[in-house]
Formats: structure tokens, sequence, C-alpha cells
RNA sequence: GCCCCUGUGGCGGAAUUGGUAGACGCGCGGGAUUCAAAAUCCCGUUCCUUCUGGGAGUGUCGGUUCGAUUCCGACCGGGGGCACCA
């Protein structure tokens, strides 16, 4: 997650100097992140964009119908992949800022982009593939100017791969010997020593172009007049409010066709003049909602005092479509208000829990429709067709629920069928939400029969309850103990998972927790432990079936809410277990467990280990070398 | 091409982060109850096997370790992101 937003901000450090051109005396600035392989140079190449190639195509009919080209590929992603590396010589040279003798030929070429660094860069084939490219095909030198480790300088050689791994530097002058990192510097600082160059950080985030031809989003509060140009609203005017009247039925931006809205009069002059109407993207609305969250009844955006003590989020969950825009912008926004003071908070979230995404299967029908999957029935043959229509339907591939594509699944109709809860129950149970989910209503029978199971729980309890609040009996019966156990370690399972977000491995807990309270109870403290133990059931339950919590709290005998009742603590005393089952392995294979006292000491428990007949059997003949005991856990006997 | 995530039974998925692999659920098989069915309950269910037992097994191959689903290396498959960024 990081790790996108990071590669999307794309900071590189680098270099960026100026080459004097031999014919003309103009400065051709570059930039580079590999000041280190100056030596290497073997050409300069600047973008079909840069302003020298469209001065020189101005009276070049030949550069000129190559940069035409450059520009036609250049808009389709798909061609770039594969294009060849093209470039065209434009008759220019540089001088080498190390060498004055060294002159290198300027080339226009394709691959250069003009919106990244200073559209013009010098190439050093030996170290960058797409240089090496060019450089073969027109016939460029390659100078190999980094020496890989337990490689030998005479006979190293590049040949259709680049070299960019780590090395030492050669054929480089003042260089030589020294490894990249220090190459680099020491360029750098020659550069800036000399005055020919200076350190630089670019970066490749995009633009990001805000206006949308759409109605939902924030007003642009600028006026367009005959006479004064763009004008801004006056701040008593603000804020500017969508009218409520608009109509959706032609297509196109519903402000621009509204009869009224956008007549107004300029701000400057008085004269008649038009809103803009575009919107604002949505984006910029979602990258600091959460402050005006915090302060919503505030005159201004936000209170900055009310947020800086809300905020930031502890723990955002979302999906991972919004990792690097939302997210990031939102952390931009957080950033430059911190900037001007509005805020004290540096970022706006603290945790992120991406949620995993919903798939479905799409159909297809015939008519190359997407169709909803509730409409889609199999023939006998396996064959699929529509049920309203009777097209043949051809499944398709898996995809994130979309509306567009129709693969999507009304929870109504299970909701109808189950009820919410049970709905809710079996969303929760199957799959852990950081994960990609198939859908599929396969296993929500078992939810069902967990909801009609615990309400026969507490309907007809195994054993009569005591009172509500009565004590419970200092001396309990083994079956009670053993119940109230379960309670007390379900209590402290559940908690943990709820907090870890492992909402199907708390529902697995409960599951096992009410195979627990079917069992027999008997003789002293049933009818408490059993009331503490339904109680306990009920309130872990209830965040995730809330409904059904509520019936059988009052079951029970409450008249308050469930959900309103304090979330059940965990005795400690009796989440932990006064012995413990620990497994024997002879040689790494498990042969036998044994049963000890918890806090047996390790030789003892090695003694019983040993003792055992099973184990006996598999050490008899064999030497016994080493005994690893973890206690709590295996025994491990090492024999041959 | 580069980067990130992921791979465990017929299926969804557990495994206290190096310590009994397969919890729990689904599905399937068997049984009880019933005139019968629904519902419910119990038992079994990774694979192989010469079956009171033994062997193999977490995508594949190797390594570290007394011990590896977990750590390391290479490869294969699936998903996502970036993509001529100098």
């Amino acid at each position: 997650m990081r790790l996108m937003q990071e590669n999307w901000i794309g900071r590189s450090e680098g270099l960026k100097f100026d080459f004097t051109i031999v014919e003309t005396g103009e400065k051709l600035p570059v930039y580079t992140t590999r000041p280190d392989t100056l030596f290497g140079a073997s050409f300069c190449a600047i973008s079909a964009d840069h302003p020298i190639a469209a001065k020189l195509a101005e009276d070049n009919a030949e550069l000129e119908a190559f940069v035409q080209e450059c520009r036609q590929t250049g808009t389709t992603e798909e061609a770039l992949e594969k294009a060849d590396k093209n470039g065209y010589h434009t008759g220019l040279h540089v001088t080498h800022p190390f060498d004055d003798s060294i002159k290198l030929p300027v080339y226009v070429a394709n691959f250069v982009l003009m919106d990244y660094g200073t559209g013009a860069i010098f190439a050093c084939p030996a170290g960058d593939q797409r240089d090496l490219d060019f450089a073969r095909k027109y016939d460029l030198p390659v100078l190999p100017i980094v020496l890989p480790e337990g490689e030998d300088a005479a006979s190293f050689e590049i040949g259709t791969e680049a070299y960019t791994g780590p090395g030492t530097l050669y054929n480089s002058g003042f260089l030589d010997g020294l490894d990249i990192d220090t190459a680099k510097a020491t360029v750098i600082d020659r550069a800036e020593a000399e005055g020919w160059g200076e350190r630089m950080v670019n970066y490749r985030l995009r633009d990001w172009g805000v206006s949308r031809q759409r109605y939902w989003g924030t007003p642009i509060p600028f006026v367009h007049c005959d006479d004064c140009g763009v004008v801004p609203v006056k701040s008593e005017d603000l804020p500017i409010k969508l009218p409520e009247d608009v109509s959706f039925d032609k297509p196109g931006n519903p402000l621009a066709h509204h009869p009224t809205w956008k007549k107004t009069s300029c701000p400057a002059c008085g004269k008649d003049a038009e809103r803009e109407t575009d919107t604002m993207d949505t984006f910029m609305d979602s990258s600091w909602y959460f402050m005006r969250f915090c302060t919503p009844d505030a005159d201004e955006p936000f209170d900055g005092s009310v947020v800086d003590e809300w905020l930031p989020v502890n723990q955002y969950i979302g999906g991972v479509e919004h990792a690097i825009l939302h997210l990031l912008y939102a952390r931009f926004f957080t950033r430059a208000l911190n900037h001007i003071g509005r805020t004290k908070i540096k970022e706006p979230f603290e945790g992120l829990f991406t949620q995993g995404m919903v798939n479905h299967v799409t159909y297809k029908d015939s008519n190359d429709e997407w169709v909803f999957p509730e409409l889609v029935r199999t023939k006998e043959d396996g064959g699929l067709y529509r049920s309203d229509t009777g097209l043949v339907v051809k499944a398709g591939r898996i995809e994130k629920m979309s509306k567009s594509k129709r693969n999507v699944i009304d929870p109504d109709d299970i909701i109808d069928q189950y009820g919410a809860d049970t709905a809710r129950w079996f969303v929760l149970s199957d799959s852990p939400p950081d994960r990609d989910l198939q859908w599929t209503e396969a296993g929500i029978e078992g939810a069902w029969r967990f909801n009609q199971r615990i309400c026969r729980l507490v309907s007809e309890p195994s054993v009569a309850l005591s009172p509500m609040g009565s004590d419970m009996p200092t001396s309990l019966s083994d079956s009670a103990l053993a119940l109230r156990k379960a309670s007390h370690k379900t209590i402290k399972g559940i908690t943990a998972d709820i907090e870890g977000l492992h909402f199907n491995k708390a529902v697995a807990r409960l599951y096992e927790f009410a195979a627990a309270i079917s069992v027999k109870l008997e003789g002293a403290g049933a009818g408490e432990a059993m009331r503490e133990a339904l109680e306990t059931l009920v309130l872990l339950v209830c965040p995730m079936m809330p409904h059904l919590a509520e019936e059988m709290w009052q079951q029970l005998g409450y008249e308050t809410l469930a959900s309103n009742a304090p979330w059940p603590k965990a005795e400690e005393a009796l989440t932990v277990d006064a012995t413990v089952k620990m497994a024997v392995l002879v040689n790494g294979k498990v042969r036998d467990t044994i049963e000890v006292a918890k806090d047996m000491s390790k030789e003892d428990v090695e003694a019983v280990a040993m003792g055992s007949e099973k184990v006996q059997s598999f050490i008899e003949g064999k030497t016994v070398r080493k005994v690893i005991v973890v206690l709590g856990r295996i025994v491990n006997i090492v024999a041959n």
C-alpha cells in the first residue's frame, strides 16, 4: 500500500546540468539519476516535443514527419509497449562536460518524454536497456563503465543486455575504482562546485485534473465575464449551491443545461456573466470529509481544535481500489492543512485495513448483453439460459461485482429468505475480510441452523437457570466448572478476534461455544454456570446478530438492551487449565500425546514422555541422542 | 519487463508466528428419531496402505533446524499495480 503510493509519487534524486550545443551555442538541460555513468555517454536524446526539435522541424520536413509519427504512437499505450526505439539525428552535437574534445550527437528519440525531467537525456548504452537498444540500432558506441564484481575489465563486454547492477566504475577517468553511490555523489559535488550542474529531486506524480463535467461535485466558484475574463466569486457569496431542479434526461452536464443557474453577474464589473458549469472531482471532497465529520456544526469548514482531538482516524477500512488516489490525496490535503496551520495532525489515518473485493461470475447472453445472475438458469444438459427471454447465456470471467457488468447479487433476496441476522452472520463467517471473495450462497444453511440452534439453547435450556443476578456458588461440579471455563475462554478469544478483525475466527469460536453449552450439566452450580454461559453467548453474538441477540436477551429476563450491556470480561483464572496436553515426537514424528500438570518441570515432563509405552516401542534398540522439551508444546526425542 | 500480494482436503478456510497440519463451517457417507418426510441429533470424512498399525502430505525442487504451512534460495501457477520516468 505504502509502496504503491511511493511508486505513484515516484521521487528520484539526480543531477540536472546543461550541455552546450556545439553548432548553436545553446544550452541543453538534461536530468539524470545516474551521473556516475557520464563517461559512458555516447549520445544525447531529446523528446519529439522538445522546443529544439520543434524549432529544427520548422525547416526540416523529414524531421517534422518523424515528430508527427512519434506523437501518433505516443497516444496508444499498448503500441508503446512493443514500439521500437526510433530516432532521428538532428545534426547537432554537444560537448562532454568532462572532456571538451568529446562531441556527442543529438537525436530526437521517441522514447524520451517531454513531461518528465527536462525532456532531454544523455544516454549511456552500457547502463540502460533503452539506450542500448537505440545505440545498437543506430550503431553508436557502447562503452562499459561499471564492472560487476568478479568480472575482468579486459574481457567484460556488453552484448544485448545493459548492465544495471552494482559494481566498480572503470573507463571513467577520475571516477575509476569508485562504487556507484560514491561516484554519483562525486560527480554531483563536482558539478555544483564547478557550477555547471545541480542536485535535483524529481517526481513523476501525475497532474490531477480536478474539473468534471457532471452535476455531483462541488461547484467551482468562478464566473466567466466577456469583459473581465475569469473572475473569482466574492467570498461573501460563498458557498455556491447546486440547483436542485436539474434534469438528467439530456446527455452532457446538467448544470450547463439548466435554464437559470449559470446566469449571474460579474463580481468585478456587474455585467451579465456565466458561472463555471464544471464541478470539482469528488476526490476533492473525500480528501477532507473526515475533518468535517468531526465538527458538523462548525461555521467554518471544520474546527481545527476539535479535529486535533479526534483525528487521526485509528482504523480506516476500505477497498484496495482507493489505495492510491483517495488515500493519497487525503494525505496531501492533511499535509497542506497542517502546513497552513489549520490542523496539528500530520497524517489523517493511523491504520488502514483493506477489505477484499467481492467477485462473481459474469454472464452474457447471445445478444451480447450482460445478464444478472438471478436470471440465469441451468438446462439439463448443463447449458445456461435466461429465464426471462430464453436466450442462451455464456459464463465469462470472474470479476469484481459491478453494476455495469451486472454480476451483482441483491442481498435483499437472502435477507427475505433468511433474515438480516443470518445474512450478516453468514457474510462474516466465511472468509477473512481482507481477502477477495467469490460470492456464493453455499453454506448459508449452516448459518441458518446456528441461528435456530442458539435460539433453542436459550429458550429450552437443558437445566433450570438460576435467577438473574444470583451469585456463583463457591464449589462447582466438574461439568459446571468446565462450562464456566468454556465461557471465559470464549470471551477472551472472541475479544481478541474482533480486535484483530478476524470475524471468521470469532464465528468459528462461537460454534464451538454453542457445542460446549449443549453438553449435559449437573451438580452444584449447574444453573448458575448455564445462565452465565447463555448470557455470555448472547453478548458475544450481539455485534454479529443484533436482532436475535436482543430477543434472546429478553428471554433471559432482561428488560434492557443487550447492545447497551457492557462487553463481557474474561476471568483470567478460568481461561487457563491446570493440565496441558503435549505431543511426544520421536525423530520428528508424533508417537503419543501426554497430559501433564501445567507447571511441571522439564525434567519431569521428559520422564513422563520417556515412560510412554508407545515411545518406548519406537526407541527400542536405539540410542537416545537428545531430548528437546518445549513446555506446553512438544517433546521431541532424537534417537538412532 | 519491473514491483507487490497469493498458493493448505471435494469447497470456504484454521494453525497461539518455528512446535500434534486440516479448527470451524459447507458438501458428502453412515446411523438414530419418524408410518413416511421435513426438522433435529450422533458418528465418519487429506491421500495411500498389507488397517488395534504404518507411510506420504501445505504449488514444485533444494537449503537452514531436533522440528518448517511458517525462515532462506530457485522455479511454476493465480491475482493486482506500474509501465519507455533517464
